[in-house]
DNA sequence: CAATATTGGAGATCAGCACTATCCAATGTC
DNA sequence: GACATTGGATAGTGCTGATCTCCAATATTG
């Protein structure tokens, strides 16, 4: 099905009319074809945009201002997948507040040692020095070798997704790599949970006493 | 200073004393010592309560009743940390819809190859075979590869938490251990973002002519 | 000890977000 | 030509998290 009115859309995504045009009208979902005064026709790029509207709020989490960003970086193929990355993380990883100067310290300190190269202003920094503030303020610091081996993981995914873009995605721009990034955050996260609570089973299991 | 008004504690969270008294009324915050019919007086254990409801708020993504979900098992010691890690996570995990068949034997098949042991009914398992659902319908399907690579990442910082776990915070209560663990993820996700920023501009870099 | 300011409890109110429902005129269909 | 459908505009809803307003009881000060 190539073409469709707004009814057909609304049934091929699974939302409702009142839905779709919320979206239109937020100009999340770009607006179908006009055959008259009274009616629009739209295909399966719609069908898509819907999917990829949904899976950024449900599955990411992001809001829709957050959604919108991310999809003028995916209508944009001007930009490389460094540069539209760059935007879209700083955008997420943007919060109010300060850190105290010893936790961005240790995150300067450790951003050094691994010799990663960051733009500047850069949000993560800022983002992760009050996350160490909060774990210090309830006696839970985190030491440098935790954040070493944290760092260790985040780089092993990191390096592979980035990896994996260089051989598929260098030429067909950015959407790809950046809406899969941003979908396998929460997959990290989950796969994160199964292995603690599997690693955690095995423990108070073998502590157990019969 | 031990012991403190209403005001005294804003001041020393940082909060308005309208959010205090929100607080209280939620019962996230227990009462303090009444001191007559209009008086409370309240000492260190709420100031560092509001420091972690804040925390879990703004650092971890928390809803307050998944706030008041943590706060319970918290305030429980008869719990171990795998069993309130176990209702934390589960609780955290849960959502709305359902996965298809084909995401779902996906990710068992994940979790026999590692040999995790997870219980039943496991909200990660659907909510991650969501995730894989929402990336297959983008084209951006995520191969049996590239989630062992993610399992591999996330094992290691699981079993570090879990040995750290069982080293200093077996008898002290589950508190600890629960709260560094919600606070972590973030700092996960964060240490991600860097890493791939870093990665990208090494790529770009390396791919530039001159 | 009286005057004044402060405290904290209860309820109402507000702001932001993501939708959802109602109108309505133009249009397509039978 | 009667009738339902479409889709644009506008207003309203439900939820969350927080803030405002009142007020009587209480502490502090002169």
């Amino acid at each position: 099905m190539l073409s469709m009115w707004m009814s057909d859309l609304a049934a091929a995504s699974g939302l409702p009319v009142a839905t779709v045009k919320f979206y239109l009208r937020e100009g999340l979902l770009p607006p179908g074809e006009a055959t008259g005064a009274t009616r629009a026709r739209y295909d399966d790029s719609h069908v898509k945009r819907l999917r990829l509207i949904r899976a950024l709020t449900e599955v990411a989490g992001l809001r829709l201002d957050a959604v919108r960003a991310v999809l003028a970086m995916v209508d944009d193929d001007s930009r490389s997948f460094h540069q539209a990355m760059g935007s879209v993380h700083h955008r997420l990883s943007a919060g109010r507040g300060d850190a105290s100067p010893m936790a961005l310290a240790q995150v300067d300190a450790l951003v050094a040692r691994r010799g990663w190269q960051l733009y500047e202003p850069n949000p993560h920094r800022l983002a992760l020095a009050r996350a160490l503030d909060a774990l210090a303020g309830l006696d839970h610091a985190a030491s440098d070798d935790l954040l070493d081996d944290y760092a260790d993981a985040a780089q092993a995914v990191a390096e592979r997704d980035v990896a994996a873009v260089g051989r598929e995605d260098r030429v067909a721009g950015a959407e790809h790599a950046v809406v899969g990034t941003l979908l396998l955050e929460p997959v990290l996260v989950l796969l994160r949970r199964m292995a603690q609570e599997d690693a955690s089973a095995r423990l108070s299991e073998g502590s157990r006493k019969s």
